[in-house]
DNA sequence: TCGTTAACATTTTTT
DNA sequence: ATGTTAACGA
């Protein structure tokens, strides 16, 4: 009897999701049911008993991609997906690190900081070191590292040439040694960490070979150098990995991404099969077309057409304004006609490819009354109250924690000026200790009456070890207000004029803890203790919860045990996922294990809250929350391409497609950077299912300076025959002028044109903003003019052919 | 220690 | 234009 997951499948789709046991790259074209062919492969591997649920690993690049998977699972199949591992590289990462702390050498407290703790730590760490910091910007040293470690490179293997690169290498050095100090990690250090555990540690690599007989891969073309060799090790020769990507979606390699990764996965993994995904069942064919058009510009493809069986649908609408000011009018227009059509503004996205552009965009909507959601701004947990907040919890957890320890020590002030500071960090790294002991050292004499309020580091040490003790037998939420109250956050805040905001979000924060306490999907982050024990069947489990007998991890496990026995998936030999060696447990798994003899917090078994405190901690640094404004209302969608990646509209408007802005002026020097910006036009394009508006407009406020720009060279490679114009002032090649424009209605006409400033040159028959056609460069725009006369210069963006000086006494220019 | 001013840079971004 | 950070004076 065929499953019923398997109904309405394509052929295609069909054959991925029920290819055999053998590793397989899916490429899957935009809007072709990636997705969907991921996760009901799962489903159907543990349907079959091919597979024990926790015996697949499935790896996406986002939080919101995991749980989407983890939802769609759950609606296919009575299953408890709690304990399984779906997540993000990072999140399973540091899921394995918990486990193996010790192993990997890591406090099992460790702390992930963001990219802005990263930067403060690598600024520290040139200040102390004396590193000019005019030569190396801590932002692009931070960045540097990073790099070395998508690289899978430690300092010790980076090829250092020149001077520049040795003494970055020698910051890096000192960073990572203070991150060891510290206990803390970066997002990078995670998977790099993970790796090199796997490589080390036999036993535990063993572990998860055996365990992981099937791994899946979203989104395969985003993944880095690291991530494919962390993959590559998890898998082993025997392991199958199921991978799904789109080399014409790959935007991310300015953050380490390699497409080649996707080439090099057939020779690397063995892969004995490619299955193509190409009908699309998101967009009208006149849409499919423009997308195929231009992305077939590209020269290093690994070649697909996507199809539709859907009608051509309407033409592509393009808009030429004069300004961005006209676009942003023109848009509004618009989307007022759409919502009066009944399209849902949710259903509505404005896309752009910098955050610069939004302001426009806003202001035209936020007068118009339309209501819109922005995404892409600050992240709940990137908000300075909640770092205050997260940084004093991180104290009571992990004391050492240098940059939690100096975001807090003054804050609210106490006292404790740069002076003091420095002080502490002399006595720290005299004696090579954190700053909290120093601070034990210096500020404290531990006499005296505890209750008296002190001021100074003295003061500091109090508040801490008090909060610390407060903390021991409370929940969760719990140790977050009396944070708040105590570190007096709250007072702070309730003084500050513009504090109402921050004590809502602290009270929101409040809040998050009380939910991630009671959050069925929480295992997306980690179970540390009985984790390794989870694969190996009952009996393993059992031994598991006798010896650790923590709460907590005993609860989930007994959860997700009864679970599998429910599904039958109890004691059944032969499977991978079973038949682990015992011995395993005893040697590697130590933590809350039979010793006992961790001498960390969380080792207690008694300490539930305490594991609790570490998940959200992580939960905190991976997963930064939502960065959309307001959701729920009827909102139109404003966000950067890149952002729209994975996402699908009623409508997309895709704006600013000018020279210099799409493709960005940046992107121009670096190798295929014009071909990436084309896959993120294609990403843009395909984005929309049943309207596509292209707008852009030739002059543009950026900077605090109008900016005269040409059309995008990808509007160009879009087969006219697909196009409506709305304003034909664009012209491609023919002599007619391009103001042409037919009867507009009134409300597309110019609202209020910038006046082009004036040029000096009187009588010149060209004005700055003016377009022109030249024999060889074609059409551009007049930028700048100077001289009078016969010696008369006009500089003009010839957008594609680069910006150029001209004497109009030789040039042959013609009005366009 | 805090508040003001000057300098500055400004593609894309998840974890 | 604008928002953020570094240096400076009360």
């Amino acid at each position: 009897m065929q499953s019923r997951l398997l109904e309405n499948l394509n052929p295609e789709q069909l054959a991925a999701v029920t290819l055999p046991r053998e590793s397989a790259m899916i490429l899957a074209g935009a809007g072709s049911g990636k997705t969907r062919v991921l996760t009901t492969r799962i489903a159907w591997l543990i349907e079959t008993r091919q597979v024990n649920p926790l015996g697949l690993l499935a790896v996406t690049f986002t939080n919101k991609a995991a749980r989407e998977m983890l939802t769609r699972i759950s609606a296919m199949l009575p299953i408890n997906t709690r304990g399984m591992w779906v997540g993000t590289f990072h999140g399973l990462a540091n899921r394995m690190l918990r486990a193996h702390h010790r192993e990997a050498g890591l406090p099992q407290t460790f702390q992930i900081m963001d990219t802005a703790d990263q930067v403060a730590l690598v600024k520290r760490m040139m200040k102390a070191n004396g590193v000019d910091e005019e030569r190396f910007k801590p932002r692009d040293t931070a960045w540097f590292i990073s790099a070395q470690k998508d690289a899978g490179l430690r300092p010790g293997s980076v090829e250092a040439f020149d001077d520049q690169t040795r003494q970055l290498v020698e910051i890096y050095t000192m960073y990572e040694a203070q991150c060891q100090r510290e206990g803390v990690t970066d997002f990078a250090e995670l998977i790099l960490r993970s790796y090199e555990l796997l490589a080390r540690n036999e036993a535990i690599r063993e572990h998860y070979r055996a365990r992981f007989a099937h791994i899946l891969v979203d989104e395969f073309q985003d993944t880095n150098r690291l991530q494919f060799d962390w993959l590559k090790l998890i898998a082993g020769a025997q392991n199958a990995v199921f991978a799904v990507g789109d080399d014409d979606q790959s935007v991310y390699s300015f953050r380490g991404a390699k497409v080649a990764n996707m080439r090099d996965f057939e020779r690397e993994f063995n892969a004995g099969t490619i299955i193509k995904l190409e009908q699309n069942y998101r967009s009208h064919g006149n849409i499919l077309e423009a997308a195929n058009v231009l992305i077939g510009h590209n020269q290093q493809r690994l070649g697909k057409n996507l199809w539709t069986s859907e009608s051509q649908g309407e033409p592509i609408r393009l808009f030429e304004a004069q300004t961005d000011f006209e676009e942003a009018q023109f848009i509004v227009e618009q989307v007022r006609d759409l919502k009066a059509a009944g399209v849902p503004l949710v259903e509505v996205a404005l896309l752009y490819r910098s955050n610069a552009q939004s302001r426009v965009l806003e202001h035209a909507l936020f007068s118009a009354g339309l209501p819109y959601r922005v995404y892409g701004g600050l992240r709940f947990f990137e908000r300075q109250e909640i770092k205050h907040a997260l940084a004093y919890l991180r104290l009571v957890a992990n004391p050492d924690d240098d940059a939690a320890l100096l975001r807090v020590i003054n804050f609210p002030t106490r006292g404790i000026g740069a002076r003091s500071i420095e002080q502490l960090q002399d006595t720290a790294r005299a004696g090579g200790t954190s700053l909290w002991q120093a601070a034990c050292s210096r500020g404290g004499s531990k006499g005296g009456s505890p209750d008296a309020p002190r001021k100074g580091v003295e003061g500091f040490v109090l508040l801490i070890d008090r909060l610390r003790n407060e903390c021991a037998g409370i929940t969760l939420p719990e140790m977050i207000e009396a944070v708040i109250e105590r570190s007096g956050l709250r007072t702070h805040y309730e003084a500050e004029r513009e504090g109402a905001d921050r004590i809502a979000n602290l009270d929101e924060l409040v809040n998050a803890a009380a939910q991630f306490s009671d959050d069925p999907m929480r295992m997306l982050e980690m179970e540390a203790d009985a984790d390794s024990f989870a694969s190996q069947g009952p009996a393993a489990l059992a031994a598991a919860r006798q010896a650790t007998g923590a709460l907590a991890a005993d609860a989930a496990e007994a959860e997700a045990d009864a679970a599998m026995l429910a599904a039958g998936f109890d004691d059944r030999p032969g499977l991978p996922a079973t038949d682990v060696d015992d011995d395993f447990n005893t040697d590697t798994n130590v933590d809350g294990g039979t010793g006992g003899t961790d001498g960390g917090i969380a080792a207690a078994p008694d300490a539930p809250a305490d594991q609790l405190l570490i998940q959200f901690l992580s939960h905190a640094s991976l997963e930064a929350g939502d960065n959309q404004a307001n959701a729920g209302d009827d909102a139109l969608q404003l966000m950067t391409v890149h952002a729209s990646k994975g996402l699908e509209f009623h409508s997309v408007f895709a704006s600013g497609l000018e020279e210099g802005l799409f493709p960005h002026e940046n992107s121009l020097n670096d190798a295929g950077g014009v071909e990436e910006e084309r896959r993120l036009m294609y990403v843009a394009v395909t984005r929309a299912r049943r309207r596509l508006y292209l707008t852009f407009a030739q002059s543009r406020m950026l900077h605090g300076q109008t900016r005269y720009n040409v059309a995008s060279r990808f509007l160009r490679e879009i087969p006219v025959k697909l196009l409506k114009r709305l304003s034909p002032t664009y012209e491609r090649g023919g002599g007619s002028t391009s103001f042409d424009r037919p009867r507009t209605p009134a409300s597309y006409a110019p609202v209020q044109v910038q006046q082009a400033p004036k040029i000096e040159a009187a009588g010149m028959p060209f004005r700055i903003g003016q377009n022109v056609r030249h024999a060889k460069f074609g059409g551009g725009v007049i930028i700048d003019a100077e001289g009078r006369g016969s010696d008369a210069r006009v500089q003009v963006n010839f957008g594609r052919e680069g910006v150029k000086w001209l004497a109009l006494a030789y040039a042959k220019l013609d009005p366009a």
